[in-house]
DNA sequence: AATACTTATGCAATCGCTTGCAATAATGTT
DNA sequence: AACATTATTGCAAGCGATTGCATAAGTATT
């Protein structure tokens, strides 16, 4: 592997001279440049990593951390990859993956913090470097999340012009901001539109769902439209419905939440609030590498600065 | 940040002897090694990658390059992320995610290499690093799969046993190994057996089959079962059936192939023949750890290792 | 034409750790 | 008890890059 000091020799420059060709390119001579690029491509020089991050304290390197268990198939997490991925790249930053239990190996740069739950923000705290949260959090640390209450606000004011006229808010069963935030615009919107309307909490499961639809059955009357917090549970209401042996969405209507599943299963054209997570992804990236470039923001509280990304109504076969 | 100085002063020792500490413990007296671990936790102290790295010529990351795009939300990967990652961090190491366009940074130990296509390989071979690929690859490269040429037979035989009389296999339109092995298997049973059957290969969309089985109807008499090469696939069959007033599994079974989308929608009970991901993922983490440890297996083909793990049946609705 | 500025380049030190060898202490052998 | 081994520890060098300051060259100012 050749290193600075060969690209420099047969440059005929010093060291510092390719150095500067490689992270000032302005402080050096054009033509000097460009024959010292040509040698780097002759050499097939690549700077090393380790080196630089020894001295300049930079790793390039930004660690996301997925607090919740990787075992379960979240294709959530794999959209939020993407964007991730992607806008670090431009960056020249790489992406380094980590469970919460991860072996605390490979400095970095700055963290991306998801799935995270309450009780892990002690871990977060001792952790002094830049640090961008999915989700909002009062804890103080910067993050970007989605309009989770006008969300659920839309979902259901959509729900009722399509003619619906009973409202069940499907929850899922964590005390998290993001549920927080969905409860409460439902709760709002039920009550300034004076909306027959009930709320519920499952774990976030199909089949949950589906037998939620069967045990509480009496409870739906025709025309109830069911906003879910997920389309998971989006999915097994609908299930439970069908079971049930009423239409959707001619008696009944569902709204999911995420718009990640459908583009797998075309046929099951759920509604839903779909959360544009490759922009969010990329916001989070962008959000990150400015605290990093700008120090004097660790991980520990200062001016939040929160970046909030519309979710959009996706409207497809289980709403009329 | 403390150093491996600031501890060795604090224990009245030679940096050296705290190294070693760390790195070969059984060099140092007992007593000593555990009065230099107290002052370690003391102050803290975590070694520097970046300083380890440049001397010792390991990175202790491993790169894990996806070349199909990550637009695409692909749970395949995730289940896969979660396998190496989980067996990364038992042998702390940790993992890198990049895809095929990714700014260089960042060197690693080794790469496990995934979605690869033929046109990649020239990338891969300037890779002077040892390389773990998921997949059967004629280039002599390490890999880890599973049995495609035997699960296709198996899924066929199960078909036939079941009491269908007639098989399309519904392959995937790409010319990769994967491919090949699995309708290598369907054409030798059909042969082998006398079983009547057919084969047709499609873009990996669920619409796409869903449409194939309209147009394509009357090429299917009662009692065929289709053998998918995704689920994907076998969905988007099996919504085509209904969709024809055809039940399923009575007038039509339907197998899928990869396991990965039904822990998610619990209603559609797909029979698939499911790739243990997790495991595979795992050994694959495993044998490119062997070849990082053991020089002299570099990204050149040697002897090719291969480590094949069986997919499973997994018996539910869209069969008999 | 002499001085003061820029602009380009080089030198030396250093980041935190590990490798190879040397030195010391502890143990065993006859 | 003198010597050979082995177990522990320390020293010095250096991995490959970047920082700060010094120097040399080039341009502008009066």
């Amino acid at each position: 592997m050749a290193t600075l000091n060969d690209v420099a020799k047969r440059a005929n420059v010093s060291k510092m001279t390719v150095s500067r060709a490689i992270n000032h390119p302005e402080q050096v001579r054009p033509e000097l440049r460009d024959s010292i690029l040509h040698v780097m491509a002759e050499l097939n020089y690549q700077p090393n990593a380790a080196a630089r991050a020894l001295v300049s304290r930079r790793t390039r390197v930004v660690k996301l951390t997925i607090f919740e268990d990787m075992d379960t198939t979240e294709p959530y997490y794999m959209m939020l990859l993407a964007g991730i991925a992607n806008e670090l790249n431009q960056h020249q930053y790489a992406l380094q993956l980590a469970t919460r239990n991860s072996y605390e190996v490979g400095e970095c740069d700055g963290y991306i913090l998801t799935g995270i739950r309450q009780k892990n923000y002690a871990w977060v705290e001792q952790l002094k470097q830049p640090v961008v949260f999915f989700g909002r959090n009062q804890q103080g640390y910067d993050y970007v999340d989605t309009n989770n209450y006008q969300a659920i606000q839309d979902s259901s004011a959509y729900a009722i012009q399509s003619g619906y006229t009973n409202l069940v808010f499907v929850g899922i069963a964590v005390d998290e901001p993001f549920e927080q935030d969905r409860e409460r615009g439902f709760r709002d919107f039920i009550t300034a539109n004076q909306v027959s309307g009930q709320l519920v909490q499952l774990a976030n499961h199909c089949h949950v769902a589906t037998d939620y639809v069967r045990q509480h059955w009496a409870d739906f009357p025709s025309n109830t439209a069911f906003i879910c917090a997920s389309d998971r549970l989006g999915i097994g209401i609908e299930d439970g419905i069908i079971l049930q042996g009423k239409r959707v969405p001619e008696d009944y209507g569902v709204i999911g939440f995420d718009g990640v599943l459908l583009n797998q299963i075309a046929s099951k054209r759920l509604t839903t609030m779909k959360q544009p997570l490759e922009a969010m992804g990329r916001a989070a990236v962008r959000l990150l590498l400015a605290n990093i470039a700008n120090p004097g923001s660790p991980a520990t509280p200062h001016d939040q600065e929160k970046i909030i990304i519309n979710s959009r109504l996706s409207i497809a076969e289980s709403t009329r």
